[in-house]
DNA sequence: CATGAATGAGTATTCATTCAT
DNA sequence: TATGAATGAATACTCATTCAT
């Protein structure tokens, strides 16, 4: 069944996480779901495989909810911030993955890692291409949209570092944040009659 | 000497970025100083005390950075946008140690993980504070002083993974960019007289 | 039933003989015949046994050529020429057991390996009679039969390593050559009437 | 030094042969030569090299003798009575080494195992190019040469499995049984007062 | 009859580290 | 200082075989 393929996924996920890819032995994973060595090969290839597994699925996640947002439409801001919070939920909810794939994917094979790679560089372009249109329609400042988009994806994805869901903030809470942050900035605009930036 | 301790060293931080701690052998750095892998225990005492070296170098730097930008006083605003200049500098020339102290530094025995990541909260903390103390004195938008923080860190130390010396902006441009987008947010003020309050 | 048995030990041998009996796995056997690995067991004890049945195949073959030939009686050198003739046949036809046999049979057990060399022992005896009564009879020279019959199973058994049904020449003549130079030389007997040796 | 080396090879040899390469472990070879397992990998590179080099050992010497012979010159009976016993004695004091590449060179990756099968095809054909030559000069028998050559070789290679120091026939006696069945044959020529040819 | 699941025992190889020279 | 030799411990993976269904 893929029960207990997903049992060992989960397993595997878990302890990558925990002790990192090259710590953790086939051995600990078998005792993790209570089985032999042996049997885990029942069910996956090899370590090695189940590391691509464990990186390829986030990706996916990323993909998905950019193109709810893009369908659902909205100012540039709008989706700007909808890809924070939801960029930031994922992270969240994923954490263990996300460490694994961010810490150790550079243990996949060439050929794998590079299409790791590929669909992460494809994300960061969407959502480049996002502040690159926001930019031109005059909604954003003029920014270099690659270094806004790389600096918003560092802010969120450097969260599998610190996010705990014991933590003083909820995934909301630092959305809501981040999305202050980035798209009104921290300096109040000096006085003057002239308008403060609607919030968003 | 001191002269062939720091080659070992410049060595395992070399190889440690390029294949990651586990993957890179003792064979491999001592290959790489033309020395047998013996010789090396005169100069070092294990594999993991190399990772610790290379994982302590950095953050003192950080803290330099922080110590000379709150000496030489300046609007918070000002100060805020030194230290993520001097923190993208610092990344950008320190990008191979600072890959393995993040990415590696898990390998860590526990005691000195645990130092290593005292090392980091307590910059986290300093520059907090500078936030907390700009949002108090009116200067900053009322944000969460913390969260900001992990925005600002995540966005800088981020570029561990992304930036390279024959990219297309140099650290310079990049901290330009970080700097606007931090302090002023991406959103164009919309004109008119009606200002809207710093709602959110 | 026992088509699916002969099925098995096709495969095996035909298997044994392209991989060798330790380089093949019941895995291999099994997708050979389209059963899986665990059902291979309701037709077979283990995969010695099956190695055995391979190995033990063949001997019954080589007895029951000499029978057939010493019932038709004939002269010592006619009784000889059929026995190569005999030999060269079978092994033409069964190269693939007798490869498994030749190359693979140390890895049975001692006591089937010993049942084994028992056969072998004793068709070589039977062998070794028939030239023994021939030199006694004064129609063969008077070589020593022991090493004169390993000379001639050491050509016949050879083959196993270069025939090929693809070869050059056919068993019939290649049995004709042996027949040709283990009865009467290479050498032509030098000058002299007296005649060249009836053809056999 | 190269002597721990020579140590392991012979023990290899000899493990190869006595029980098989599949069935021999390092650790047998290890306890052989009163090592440890990792140690052995100081002075070879694997379990497969080490086959390669023992079986790549020999060829060389058969081909040694043939250029002795060859140099020596003589009758093609003289030349060819030359080669078998100097096979026969290869045979005799190489058995171990023979043994393993008869039995176990199909082991072998494919690019090795068809040089090593190149270097016997080689021989091969040096051998049957005597016996033509032979044929031709009217010595021999007009027999197929390739045919001869195989019957030769299969005699004299055939002794790897029932040659025994202790057994009942020196090489030396060996070797002249073959010598004479192979080149006068078994058959007494019939009939006549007139010579019997001559004893080579 | 057939099989998916499970396993115990084994196997080559790697690697950081030690130590006598 | 430098190293060749040696090793103990670990590790991913294989495979013939068993058994409940």
């Amino acid at each position: 069944m893929a029960g207990r393929e997903q049992e060992i996924l989960d397993a595997a996920r878990k302890l990558f996480r925990q002790k990192g890819y090259y710590a953790t032995t086939m051995q600990d994973i078998a005792e993790a779901v209570g089985l032999q060595k042996a049997s885990l090969y029942h069910y996956i290839r090899s370590k090695e495989a189940l590391l691509l597994q464990v990186a390829g699925e986030t990706m996916r996640l990323f993909h998905a909810e950019l193109d709810r947002i893009e369908a659902a439409g909205g100012s540039y801001a709008e989706q700007l911030a909808a890809a924070i919070r939801a960029h930031v939920r994922v992270v969240a909810e994923h954490q263990e993955t996300l460490t694994v794939l961010f810490r150790e994917s550079h243990a996949l094979p060439p050929e794998h890692a590079e299409k790791v790679r590929g669909e992460t560089r494809r994300y960061t372009r969407r959502l480049t291409d996002l502040i690159a249109r926001g930019v031109a329609a005059g909604e954003f400042r003029p920014v270099d949209p690659g270094a806004a988009c790389l600096a918003i994806l560092g802010a969120c994805n450097w969260m599998y570092r610190w996010y705990s869901a014991e933590g003083r903030l909820s995934p909301q809470e630092i959305a809501d944040q981040f999305v202050q942050v980035i798209l009104h900035g921290l300096v109040l605009p000096r006085g003057g009659p002239a308008g403060t930036p609607a919030g968003v």
